[in-house]
Formats: structure tokens, C-alpha cells, sequence
RNA sequence: GGCUCUAUGGUCAAGCGGUCAAGACUCCGCCCUCUCACGGCGGCAACCCGGGUUCGAAUCCCGGUAGAGUCACCA
């Protein structure tokens, strides 16, 4: 077989020469040790928190080593295309503190490397598959789907492996003149890689290859035997080919993709091999699980799992910041370490390795989130705050009448978020996302304010709701401070017969009414509409005289 | 089924031949206290199983088991 003639007849249209790929894209000029690394999604428009992280190691790596990172788009599947996916990627991501240096933009591409779009890169491909079957590394197969469907039926009858391999390819043997023949009758190919390899050998027969996996170590596994298709029918590239050709045209130091990709590996080995190139490090990271219905754990779907996606983060108002931390928390197991030594260093300190991820898959922790997030928003400042909120309600509440009242005065929501948080010992840390900020606060704004919890139990029996409410506006004087004010609560409370202590109280319940809490609670209700809240002297200098004397009044 | 990965409390995780087996989150007490939150103190709770190697194993070896991933002209 004259293989290239064959390479001619299967891509008489391919005039450029590997060599001439090569010196388009020469080796990056980068400091020592500065990393490479990509972000590849398929643009379905959809991206899950198992994205995000994966993308949080390629960025963290990269901007950590003085080195790039680039945006890929890899749309060799048409069926799954969305439109405006590309967009949706690119600001989820940067809503998300992650950035790239290089790659494709809503702007079309940046950078030397480019085209960044995978689509776009059909002769790149075509050339380097058209060197393969030079070599006689690669080969047309016009198996159709119905005779892939035979094969596979026969190798399950003799339990044999699945796939196009060894004497199962049948492609392999065609003569160039029965090549010419179908492509002359119109017959559709697909460009399969020849593999050297054979699983057919007597187990210790078997050739294994070993890769030096930066998160896992040495990686140990059976080497490559299937005849995968490299180029479909439509010229257009499978993941594996595109994936050996893309980086090493671009340079990629480092490939940084989930565990999925592990059982592919070999594939991808022997392609680098094939093409007599140096494949990149690589990083398997782990994936990110999800606690299913029956309790096991499984792969964060993307059909399965929406609550995953990224877009329901930062509709429930999760700050991106928080989420940030959150993930390096699981990412690396020393973070949570280093950041109680640090509590007030910039995330961007923390020195990210590869060798401190787990490499099993992590459980997400809603909990553990929402504890996170609120020690990050005790950090941003009121005024941050507002500004997130927000942006948060113009892109997802637009229509909210509550959220509208709320951030209608900006000054007035700015003291309600700093309540106790400037406390000089233990600030409250009330915020955790921002809608569960508007549901929190609803009582400050006379709009949403409603009556949500029952007045306390002992002060009810006693019957002297009214009795407390009617004394407390006698004496109120909204210029009191703190002391002064909470002085006249215990007069109050004293003189209708409640402890002024609560001790005293709980020490001789028979000689009290209820204690000062309850009649706390009094006011509390009123005011709030609950029997929970912060300092109610705080919340009152806040809510102003006016508003506090008429919520009263409707007890009186 | 083949191949691969993983295996320490409910969750996340330290550990890398000798520890009373860290810590964080959750949960439960107590303290602080006008309620809540915060904070402090304390508590519940773990090395998948079985064999080895060793004076000694969560750590090393072998064999199971379980969970996960993957076996496409999807990525």
C-alpha cells in the first residue's frame, strides 16, 4: 500500500504541511516554570459547579506560574451547539473571578494560538491526520453503523472486547484500489487511528503505560488497543484527536480535566506517540459528587442536577467570593488551615499546588457553603454590599416590589447591613446570600414589615401586652442611648412584676410573671414582627422615632 | 462484564510504621445574654473486611468488598 498516495486521495485539499503548523505556533516564550493551561467546554451554555472548579485549578495554576490561560471552544459535536453559549461561558465565569488571558471572547479571538474555536480548525486537523495515514498510522474505515452494531454483537456472543480493534477492523485491510472505489461511489469515511496495541496477549504479555499524573501520581494502565476514530465523517475531529492536536499546537503545559477522562488516557498516550510529541502534564481531578435519592454518591449531572449549575448560585444571591472560598476549601486540604492563620490575607495568596487535591470525589456541602459565605460577606464592607445586591436585583429580580423597596434607599440599607458587625470582640454574622438577606431584613421596610411571630406566652397570660407596649411609648425617648433606654425596660419590667434578672426567674418561676427577656420579646414583636432579631436599641435608632412610635402604637 | 479510580466520624479532611487518630462544618449540652446570631467551653461520632510483614499497621504487601467512572462518528 502506497500510503501516500492514499493520504492524497483522502484529502486532496490539504496543501499545508504539518511543519508549516508547527512554525505558526512556535514554543511560548514564558518564564521558567510559568504553566499553560485551558479551559475546553463544549458550548451547551450550561456550566455546574464541577466546571467552575475545574476551572478555578487551570486559572489558579497558570496566573500562580506567571503563565496563560486560554479559553477553547470545543463544538466538534454539532448536535450539542446553543446558541449564545459562548457568552453565557465566558461571563458566568468572570462573574466568578475567573479570567483568561487568551483564547476566544464575545469579541472573537485573542491571542497567536488561535483559531481558538475548534470548528474552525477543520485543515489543521485534516493535516495532521492526513500525516498520519502517510505514516500508515491512520486509516479510512467505511464500517456503517448497522456493521459496528454486527461487530459488537459477535464480540458479545465470544465475550471478546467491545470496539474496532486488531482483526475486528476490517477497514484496515481495504486495498487502495477499493478505497478509491467507495470514495468514487460516494461512501462516507471516518479516519481511525491504526493501533499498535493488543489486550488480546496473555495478561502478562500486555504493554502498560505509565504517566505521571500531577494530582495522582504515577498512573499505571493498559495501553491503548482500539482503532478510535480521530476524524469523522464530517472532517470535523472526535475530542481525543482535537485534544492532542490543540495543545500541543497552543502550547498547553498542563491539561486540567476531570477523572471521566482517565479510561481515554492511553488513547490520548499513544496519539502523542504517534505524532512524536510530547504530551502535556496531566491533572485528573477529581469529581464532584452528589448525594442521590437512594444515598449513594454519583457525578454531578448536568441533566440530573440543575440545582448544580452555576446560574443557581448567583440567582439565590450566593456572593462570588463565597463561592470562590468555598471551593478552595474542597479543592485543597490545606486551604482551611492556612486561612485561619490568615483571615484577612487576599485568596490570591494562598499557594495553590496540585498535589494537595484530593483525588477522591469531594460531597457538595450546602452547610459548609453557607458557613463559608457568611465569614466572606462579614468582610465586605456595607457599601460593597449594596452594590452586589444590587446588581444581583437588576439581573435576577427585576420585577421584585420587595427587593425594590430594599434597595431604594441606599443609605438606610447600608446601616441595616452593618448591624453588629463592627462589634469590637464577635460580629454578627447574619448575611449568607442575598436572598436570603431580603427575606431577613423584610421587617425594616414598612412594605413587607408584618406581625410573623406571637407575642411571648408568659406576657399573653398575663395579659399585659398592652399594659408593657403603652409604657414603654410614655417613657420612649428616641434620643436615649443604650443604657438609658435598656434601664427603663427593666423599670418597666419591675414594676409589673417580671425578674429584672432572668436567673431570678428561672431560679423562682413562682414569684414572677416571666423575666426581661419576655417582656423584651414584648417590644421585639412589635417592632420586628419576630421574636428574634438583633439589638432592638440598634434597630430602632435605624428605623427612626416616627415608624418606631406608630408600630407601637397598633399594640397600645 | 473488561479496564480504571477511590475507601478515616453524617459531610470535608489531617495522617505518610509508634498519635489518647488533628481540625472544620452539621447536630446536642452548658456559659455569655433583652431574643437570635456571634463568641467561649464541652459532648456525640471514624480508620470497609480478611489475611500477612513487623516488637508495633489507619499507614507496607496480598486477597476480598463497596462506591464511582468509562467502554460513541458526545465531550
Amino acid at each position: 500500500m502506497d500510503h501516500k498516495k492514499l493520504a492524497e486521495l483522502l484529502f486532496p485539499n490539504i496543501d499545508k504541511t504539518p511543519e508549516y503548523y508547527e512554525e505558526m505556533y512556535p514554543k511560548r516564550d514564558l518564564p521558567e516554570g510559568a504553566k499553560v493551561t485551558r479551559l475546553g467546554p463544549s458550548p451547551t451554555g450550561f456550566i455546574h459547579l464541577g466546571n467552575l472548579y475545574g476551572a478555578f485549578v487551570d486559572e489558579r495554576l497558570a496566573h500562580q506560574s506567571g503563565g496563560t490561560f486560554f479559553l477553547r471552544i470545543e463544538d466538534t459535536d454539532d448536535k450539542r451547539e446553543v446558541e449564545g453559549a459562548v457568552e453565557i461561558i465566558i461571563n458566568s465565569l468572570r462573574f466568578f473571578g475567573i479570567n483568561f488571558d487568551e483564547g476566544a471572547t464575545m469579541e472573537g479571538d485573542k491571542g497567536a494560538y488561535g483559531d481558538y474555536t475548534q470548528s474552525h480548525r477543520g485543515p489543521i486537523y485534516q493535516c495532521f491526520a492526513k500525516k498520519l495515514v502517510e505514516e500508515g498510522k491512520a486509516y479510512p474505515c467505511f464500517l456503517t453503523e448497522e456493521e459496528i452494531a454486527e461487530i459488537r454483537e459477535q464480540q458479545q456472543a465470544i465475550k471478546a472486547n467491545p470496539g474496532i480493534y486488531g482483526k475486528w477492523a476490517k477497514s484496515r485491510d481495504l486495498t487502495y484500489e477499493e478505497i478509491e472505489a467507495k470514495i468514487n461511489a460516494g461512501e462516507k469515511f471516518v479516519v481511525r487511528l491504526k493501533s499498535d496495541g493488543n489486550l488480546d496477549l496473555p495478561e502478562d504479555q500486555i504493554r502498560r503505560i505509565k504517566v505521571q499524573d500531577a494530582i495522582r501520581g504515577t498512573l499505571d494502565m493498559p495501553e491503548n488497543d482500539q482503532d478510535t476514530v480521530i476524524l469523522k465523517q464530517t472532517g470535523i475531529p472526535t475530542y481525543h484527536f482535537a485534544h492532542v492536536v490543540d495543545d500541543h499546537l497552543m502550547r498547553t503545559t498542563h491539561v486540567v480535566r476531570g477523572a471521566e477522562w482517565l479510561p481515554s488516557l492511553p488513547i490520548h498516550v499513544e496519539l502523542f506517540e504517534k505524532m512524536g510529541w510530547e504530551p502535556p502534564i496531566y491533572c485528573h481531578t477529581a469529581q464532584l459528587m452528589k448525594l442521590d435519592e437512594e444515598g449513594n454518591k454519583r457525578k454531578l449531572s448536568k441533566r440530573l442536577d440543575p440545582e448544580l449549575s452555576l446560574d443557581y448560585y448567583r440567582k439565590e444571591g450566593y456572593h462570588p467570593a463565597a463561592v470562590r472560598e468555598y471551593l478552595l476549601t474542597i479543592l485543597n486540604s490545606n486551604f482551611e488551615e492556612w486561612r485561619i492563620a490568615n483571615p484577612d490575607a487576599d485568596i490570591e495568596e494562598f499557594e495553590f499546588t496540585t498535589e494537595k487535591m484530593s483525588n477522591s470525589g469531594a460531597l457538595f456541602d450546602l452547610n459548609k457553603l453557607n458557613d463559608v459565605s457568611k465569614e466572606v460577606l462579614l468582610k465586605i464592607s456595607a457599601s460593597d454590599l449594596y452594590d452586589f445586591l444590587k446588581a444581583w436585583a437588576e439581573e435576577f429580580r427585576a420585577d421584585d416590589e420587595a427587593v425594590k423597596t430594599m434597595l431604594a434607599d441606599r443609605a438606610y440599607l447600608e446601616k441595616i447591613l452593618d448591624i453588629g458587625r463592627h462589634a469590637e470582640r464577635n460580629p454578627r454574622k447574619d448575611h449568607i446570600f442575598a436572598d436570603q438577606m431580603v427575606k431577613n431584613l423584610s421587617y425594616f421596610f414598612d412594605e413587607t414589615f408584618e406581625i410573623e411571630d406571637e407575642m411571648p406566652q408568659e406576657v399573653v397570660n398575663a395579659g399585659d401586652v398592652s399594659t408593657i407596649i403603652n409604657k414603654y411609648l410614655e417613657t420612649y425617648d428616641h434620643s436615649d442611648d443604650n443604657e438609658t433606654w435598656f434601664n427603663k425596660i427593666r423599670a418597666i419590667t419591675d414594676e409589673l412584676g417580671y425578674a429584672v434578672k432572668p436567673k431570678d426567674y428561672k431560679k423562682h418561676p413562682e414569684e414572677y410573671k416571666g423575666h426581661v427577656g419576655h417582656v423584651s420579646t414584648v417590644i421585639r414583636v412589635a417592632l420586628m414582627g419576630r421574636q428574634q432579631s438583633p439589638d432592638i436599641w440598634e434597630i430602632q435608632q435605624i428605623l427612626g422615632e416616627e415608624r418606631v412610635r406608630a408600630r407601637l402604637q397598633k399594640f397600645a
